[in-house]
DNA sequence: CGGCCCATTGAGGTACTTCAACCAGAGTGG
DNA sequence: CCACTCTGGTTGAAGTACCTCAATGGGCCG
């Protein structure tokens, strides 16, 4: 049995200092807005692993990824998957106006959702213009991801793949942690390799052939398994394949 | 030079006889509010093959596809091509709150474009909540296309691809034609093979062997390059690799 | 007719997968 | 303490699905 998770109190029903407050769906909010979004809300955890819903189950709930990772995925009848979507904090989940899952939802690292009731939240949708314009913003940036990533997955080599995926993993980092000029050189995967497999459309031991001849091409450091140290980014920047100079979408 | 587009008289600026009233983006709009769009719409008419934008260019205008088909498409420094959008009819073209183009816009057949000026719309996004719902509406579908998508092109084999593509055509068709029981058995590709080839993430030889592959087992029959017979809709979709049974996305 | 475009087909190459062995670390139980 | 097992990861050898290169064909137009 794992630990409890120690990051957010629970009981902390406080909007205010919530460390998602400027960017998830409620970014745009006023003060009674918030009010109104907390008398809806409630906390749930999920320990690393486990799956937060399955693909035609009933979710009523929709919610912000607080902390944690989580992944959405498709799997065919004989097993294949593929990752759609990867949920990091301040992320959204949940398709208003839908009662079931599209997707399977899985804790990849302990996970914090702040959960807002379906039925309520597509009432404030439909009153509160804030929460609506803020959704349509998340979801046409989300439009973006998917569309880069379709990019990857159809056109690029295994080697460009796994250089794209640690760009992104390192440039959200750096979102994150509010370092937004330099980009992180050290930081934690927050995926296995089968994860990043999945993602890539790819084979876990094509990942992990790929990323060892990162590491020995010098372009990545390891230190363990899951930490990685990136020395110069423009030098991974240049195996993604993409165009360096122009206009990126951070 | 090819024939002037006889499809859609220009100068009709009636909403109401619009063949995508009830699918575009003013799907939702009373009476009141069409009046308003009708003061910033204006139609644009593309050829055949004909750049509508390329990515990075001022856009400013957002649009209704009226008729025709479009592709949004990504390029990389060295040529390689993926699609990552396919516009039909009704289908939203551009983002409120960005002036230049993320991808590649191309006309693939002749198009005609309801456009809006990009500043009126967006206050009108903001003034008018059923235009900001609509699209919110839209947007989310597509995400979901895009993920499905993700799927077709990091795991599905070759033929599954084409099976996959065919299949979409084929439903996308029949809800056009309002035929909404029985789906089409005879449809005009709307694209090239080197189009399936970008959409798919293949080569056109690997295309066009999938194709003539999917002939000679009968899946399909073929009158010419371009039109497509489906015999048997179950058998396509069994090519699919797709759970038949399941909840389909319509 | 010749030229052009799109599509098909063949032969050979290669990037990735598959199958299999092996390794390291962590937990378990004697 | 050591043997064990389980999980996540690495590496090798062989197979294959798709790509690349190249030739061919059919429809259209000047």
């Amino acid at each position: 049995m794992p630990a409890l998770l120690p990051e957010i109190d629970l009981d902390a029903r406080d909007c205010q200092s919530c460390p998602i407050r400027h960017r998830a769906v409620c970014a745009r909010c006023e003060a009674d807005e918030l009010e109104h979004l907390e008398q809806i809300k409630y906390y749930r955890t999920y320990e690393a692993g486990q799956p937060v819903v399955w693909a035609g189950d009933k979710l009523d709930f929709v919610a912000s990824v607080v902390s944690g990772v989580a992944t959405l995925s498709q799997t065919m009848e004989d097993g294949r998957t593929q990752m759609v979507g990867l949920l990091l904090p301040s992320d959204f989940l949940g398709r208003p106006g839908r009662s079931t899952a599209s997707y399977d939802v899985t804790a990849v690292s302990n996970v914090t959702l702040c959960c807002f009731r379906r039925k309520p939240f597509e009432e404030m949708i439909r009153s509160t213009p804030h929460v609506a314009q803020r959704l349509l913003e998340m979801t046409l940036d989300e439009l973006d991801a998917a569309r880069e990533w379709m990019l990857v997955l159809g056109r690029k080599t295994a080697r460009e793949k796994i250089a794209s995926l640690l760009a992104i993993i390192a440039r959200r980092e750096a979102l994150l942690n509010l370092d937004p000029g330099r980009s992180v050189t050290r930081m934690e995967l927050p995926l296995t390799r089968e994860s990043m497999a999945d993602y890539l459309g790819l084979t876990i031991e094509t990942v992990s052939r790929q990323i060892s001849a990162l590491r020995r091409d010098g372009v990545i450091v390891l230190e363990g398994k899951r930490t990685v140290q990136i020395p110069d980014f423009d030098r991974l920047l240049n195996e993604t394949g993409d165009d360096m100079d122009g206009g990126v979408l951070i």
